[in-house]
RNA sequence: GGGCCAAUAGCUCAAUCAGGUUGAGCGCCACUCUGAUAAGGUGGAGGCUCUCGGUUCAAAUCCGAGUUGGCCCA
């Protein structure tokens, strides 16, 4: 790019961007900015996965931005960052999504499209998702490793897992667990308990009269699941629940109940008896040990009956006042609670339901039927049998799978699990070694989650995913859901994989490891043998978790590759929402922590939700959202992220809002006149940055300059302290802030007319030194967050002298030398006492282009008053005032009036519950002198006996209580303006200062430059509309109807030929130039212009 | 059903940790300015600080109970 090129007249985000890219291409920016860092101290961050589906969202792109803002700024600060993008590729939701692609609709069909078929679908849709993800990541100008992601299907990766699973496995923690899980009877899998959804579903209610036997009556249960009845084993009780016996009437007949005492109203309701009475109260305890009858004894021959079955248990899943009868049907086959209580206890367990939801020859009547369709015929054969006291439906939440929203079943199958419960004190040590942004999601939120975590169960029944590598003898590999806990364990016999090449090592046929693909239809033809033992596959695949689980290693190809892993692990940082506590977060403790001992990540920063603009979440299926790309079209990519980015990173929820999209490409777009500003003016001057330095200016630098500089070393400081905190959004609004309110609503304003000198003067260059100074920080100090705009800056104002990208530039630091606080705090009080003489101005009806003779400042401190002194001339500039006065506080101006303002900290102290009152009596007081006498006498009123300084001398020696009086401390005095004068209060920071007072009186020579300046404003205005260049000489013609005001405006005849650029005042003729009328404060006049024609050029 | 977080101007947030007369930006209305101008300046309207209790002389702030939203868990 050329220094000081001509740039676009309006920021133009679009066309920018575009360029920017094409130029980002050409000079391989992203490569040279790595390499450029290639030997600093490395930094290790850790991109969590996202999982290829479909497109990038507004919460996947808030995501993305912050990584790349902090990258950005990390390498800025000389890090060699590890930026490496992941995809998470396997698991169901991809299976699913194929196999409705296929028209697929259960396991069969895909036993029959060939498992190696469907895996090369599941493949291709994978990749083929990842294209989507990885062009939006790229076109929102996120900057990683975009040629060389990790990918979850690949074999290293996969290698990555096994090793993990495998180092597990060598600490003992891999077990193979008959045990009861969530079940999806389509998915035909088990699924993990964070991969279950709650929705509301309509169900039966059914209340289960059981026939105790050796006694008369009935135990009632009550459930929403009449399919598993059949497989009822026992009833539990609260063994210190409060019970009774009721004798219950309908028609005619009576029968006896037992149900919890707080709930017999309610069954016997339900229940429709006619009449009923409490006969007997028991406790829970009292029922232990009776049998019952199992209700579907003849429609399921093979039911529990072993010793100890169908009889009542204590059991502390039990709550009489929940929902229920506080008598608990339990099925050891269906469900985690009753599996646990049941093992207990003893009992084998029985489940006569297969994987796909399907009752099995065990469930007798029922065999081959569908589970949930069979509740119909259960409920009518309960109703035949007697049992049925009601059947009624309930609306709750049941548990449904998360992929293909099937409602899941709980059954008891062999799964393989890491059992992390055995390593939980280490997991909770390990929370202790990270550090989290915010620190209360590690604290309380992640904790919770870690402690109540069970065994992980790492085996799913399916195709698309890492296959376990586990090999077993292979005489054992029994079916599985047969129940039969006699056989040898597996995972006492089982061969563990680790590496490719271990697997190419140990198994019978020939493999190369180079090229082998670990897939299931790969790994499940290989087959061990050893001391004469046939080893098979287990034929699992992992949970898709535990794919991601391995990230911090399997982002460096370890242990394919051990080049960088001792140097680089753990992870310094990783950056996620909060929906990954119980994800990613989670799974990465767990495996780093199984595998290796250690947290594999030592800083987490948790991000929140993208929420639409009225605060509902956003959801792609109900089709809620705001698309990055329409923001993007909308206000370009710089906005889009300058926005995200203004939102705390810190487990807040952040919520999307066109209106501050707005309001960032306002910000941005100011950023951009700033620096457009100066550009002509550089370039007619042949302003060069190389030569005129800020060192070579030094001595010519004025207040305003070393004003802006000091605040620019302030803003550095701010933005550095913020970002390391992990507070980007705190640090962009310091940097925003210096840039609308310092550098374009201040300094610039003010030294325009610095750069309008066409003469060359040490003032100018010392007036662009700091504009470029300023400009070129700024940017580098804005790259991370709008790297577009940043980098078309940049390279305009340096040219060739710079990087070639602005992403290449040291993070800013502080320059000692321009650290001034005392001016930045001088310069507060200066645009504190401007914003007052402003509004003192337009009280007195006086414009600022009317110079005013004379501005007083009454001064609170002596800290304004220093300020007011050193500054007075620019001062006297900015409210164009003839002269500046100071009235110090002890020299006050007779006129004013006061009040107080009371001080709540002294007052409320002293006064207790009347220090309202007085509050109020004191700011509406109006006394001529600021002692605390006036003020006593004004508010006497609501003042009590012995409130006052004088009737406390006079009671001194009364030695009553002490009673509270009115001290100096509790009040601050407040001047009160004269209606003659125009003043206002000034001050900052909340605190008052002073009062600025302007004198508005008119003296001919005030009038003189007023309308001469009203004339000059209306003379440039035509310029414009002329489309003048601006240094274009021109004629001007005025003609004024009153006298004395034309007599006015020529005494300042010269002031208004040098500002329009006249060279004659004369006649225009009618025809030539450009004739307007105008109207000033009531005086008609008419303007002409007309450009004077070009000279010949001459050298 | 339980845990965590949030609730303050029309919108986005600050002030909450350490109690002391609620603030900023954006938006809105009026006026104003005009050689960076899709800008800028001044003023104005706009708040039972989600509700109800409690502690305290004093509560947006501390405590308790609830309401609504988000996330997590069951």
């Amino acid at each position: 790019m050329d220094r000081f090129a001509e740039v676009d007249d309006q920021y133009d985000p679009h066309e920018l961007e575009g360029r920017i890219f094409d130029y980002w291409d050409d000079v391989d920016a992203y490569e040279q900015t790595v390499e450029h860092r290639s030997d600093g101290e490395t930094y290790f961050f850790v991109d969590g996965p996202p999982y290829t589906s479909g497109s990038a969202h507004m919460g996947t792109t808030w995501n993305k931005s912050l990584k790349d803002v902090y990258i950005r700024f990390l390498r800025m600060q000389g890090y060699d960052v590890t930026d490496r993008p992941g995809y998470d590729m396997h698991g169901l939701p991809i299976e699913t999504r194929v196999e409705e692609r296929l028209g697929f609709e259960n396991k069969k069909d895909i036993e029959e499209f060939g498992e190696e078929n469907f895996i090369q679908e599941c493949k291709d849709y994978a990749n083929e998702q990842l294209e989507g993800l990885q062009s939006d990541f790229q076109d929102f100008g996120v900057w990683m490793d975009w040629d060389d992601p990790y990918r979850t299907v690949s074999p290293e990766y996969m290698e990555a897992a096994w090793w993990g699973f495998s180092k597990a496995a060598d600490r003992d923690l891999v077990e193979k667990g008959h045990r009861s899980i969530s079940q999806c009877p389509r998915c035909e899998t088990a699924i993990a308990n964070n991969e279950v959804e709650y929705e509301d579903v309509e169900d039966p209610s059914i209340y289960v009269a059981f026939d105790l036997e050796d006694r008369e009556g009935k135990v009632v249960i009550w459930t929403t699941t009449p399919w598993t009845i059949p497989a009822n084993t026992f009833v539990a009780v609260d063994e210190e629940g409060e019970y009774v016996g009721v004798r219950a009437e309908k028609d005619g007949t009576d029968e006896l109940l037992y149900v919890a005492e707080p709930k017999h109203e309610a069954v016997l309701k339900a229940g429709r008896y006619d009449d009923y009475e409490v006969v007997e109260e028991l406790t829970g305890e009292d029922l232990i040990g009776w049998s019952y009858e199992h209700p579907l004894s003849e429609e399921v021959p093979d039911h529990p009956d072993h010793e100890g079955a169908c009889e009542v248990y204590a059991a502390d899943y039990v709550d009489t006042h929940g929902d229920g009868t506080g008598l608990v049907h339990s099925a050891p086959g269906h469900g985690e609670e009753d599996f646990e209580r049941g093992r207990e206890l003893g009992f084998p367990i029985f489940c006569p339901v297969g994987g796909d939801g399907v009752y099995t020859d065990d469930a007798g009547a029922y065999e081959g039927q569908y589970v949930k369709e069979a509740n119909e015929e259960i409920i009518s054969d309960l109703e035949e049998n007697g049992s049925m006291l009601a059947a009624e439906t309930t609306t709750h939440s049941y548990g449904h799978c998360w992929r293909c929203d099937t409602g899941i079943v709980q059954i008891v199958t062999d799964q393989w699990f890491i059992t992390i419960t055995d390593v939980k004190d280490e997991l909770l040590e390990n929370i202790g070694e990270s550090q989290w942004y915010p620190d209360w999601a590690r604290d309380n939120r992640f904790r919770d989650f870690v402690e109540d975590a069970p065994d992980w169960n790492v085996s799913r029944q399916r195709y698309w995913g890492i296959p376990l590598p586990v090999w077993t003898p292979e005489e054992r590999a029994e079916p599985r859901d047969d129940g039969d806990e006699s056989r040898a364990r597996d995972d006492e016999e089982m061969i563990v994989i680790s590496t490719r090449e271990e697997l190419a090592e140990r198994v019978d046929q020939d493999v190369d490891p180079e090229t082998v693909d670990l897939h299931k239809d790969t790994v499940d033809d290989l087959t061990i043998t050893e001391d004469g033992t046939t080893y098979t596959r287990v034929p699992d695949v992992f949970d898709v978790w535990l794919d991601s689980s391995v990230a911090t290693w399997g982002t460096l190809d370890f242990p394919e590759d051990d080049s960088r892993f001792e140097e680089l692990w753990p992870a310094d940082l990783i950056l996620e929402a909060h929906d990954q506590t119980r994800g990613w977060f989670w799974s990465q403790l767990g495996m780093g922590t199984a595998a290796l001992g250690q947290s594999p990540y030592e800083q987490v920063l948790m991000h929140g939700h993208a929420l639409m603009p009225d605060g509902r979440a956003m959801s792609k299926s109900k089709d809620i959202l705001v698309d990055p790309h329409e923001a993007i079209d909308r206000h370009g990519r710089d906005v889009m992220r300058t926005f995200l980015l203004s939102n705390n990173p810190q487990g807040d929820d952040m919520r999307f809002s066109w209106d501050g999209m707005q309001t960032m490409e306002n910000h941005l777009r100011t950023l951009w006149n700033v620096f457009r500003f100066p550009l002509p003016y550089m370039r007619l001057d042949g302003f060069d940055p190389t030569e005129t330095t800020l060192e070579s200016v030094e001595s010519d630098l004025e207040a305003l300059d070393e004003w802006i500089l000091a605040r620019l070393q302030s803003t550095k400081a701010e933005m550095t302290e913020h970002l390391e905190e992990f507070r980007q959004d705190r640090a962009l609004e310091a940097l925003l802030e210096f840039v609308v309110e310092d550098v374009s609503r201040f300094y610039v304003q003010a030294v325009r007319e610095r750069m309008w000198e066409e003469e060359d003067s040490a003032s100018k260059r010392a007036a662009y030194a700091t504009i470029y100074r300023v400009l070129r920080e700024t940017v580098v100090l804005l790259a991370p967050y709008a790297p577009f705009v940043s980098e078309e800056i940049y390279g305009t104002l340096t040219g060739d002298d710079g990087h070639d990208t602005v992403h290449m530039e040291d993070w800013p630091t502080v320059d000692d030398r321009f650290v001034d606080d005392r001016l930045e705090t001088d310069v507060a009080f200066l645009r504190a006492i401007e914003e007052a003489g402003a509004n003192a101005r337009q009280q007195a009806g006086r414009k600022l282009r009317w110079p005013v003779p004379r501005v007083v400042i009454a001064a609170d401190d002596d800290r304004v008053i220093d300020a007011v002194s050193r500054h007075t001339g620019l001062l006297e500039d900015r409210l164009n005032a003839r002269e500046i006065e100071v009235v110090s506080a002890e020299d006050r101006w007779e006129e004013l009036a006061y009040s107080a303002e009371a001080d709540m900290s002294e007052l409320g102290p002293a006064f207790g519950g009347r220090a309202g009152e007085v509050m109020n009596a004191l700011n509406e007081a109006r006394i001529d002198e600021p002692d605390l006498a006036a003020l006593e006498d004004a508010v006497a009123d609501v003042l009590e006996d012995g409130e006052s300084a004088e009737q406390r001398s006079a009671e001194d020696s009364g030695g009553d209580e002490p009673r509270a009086q009115l001290e100096e401390s509790m009040v601050s005095f407040v001047t009160e303006t004269p209606e003659e004068i125009a003043g206002t209060a000034f001050g900052f920071d909340g605190d008052d200062h002073g009062v600025v007072y302007v004198d508005a009186s008119l003296t001919e020579d005030i009038e003189s430059e007023g309308y001469a300046r009203e004339v000059i404003r209306r003379v440039q205005e035509m310029r414009k509309d002329l489309e003048l260049d601006v240094e274009e000489r021109i004629v001007l013609d005025l003609e004024i109807d009153d006298d004395r005001v034309a007599d006015l405006v020529a005494q300042r005849d010269g002031l208004v030929r040098e500002e329009v650029r006249a060279d004659e005042i004369r006649d225009v003729a009618d025809d030539d130039g450009h004739r307007k009328e105008w109207d000033v404060e009531g005086v008609e006049m008419t303007i002409a212009i007309e450009p004077l024609a070009t000279p010949e050029a001459s050298d």
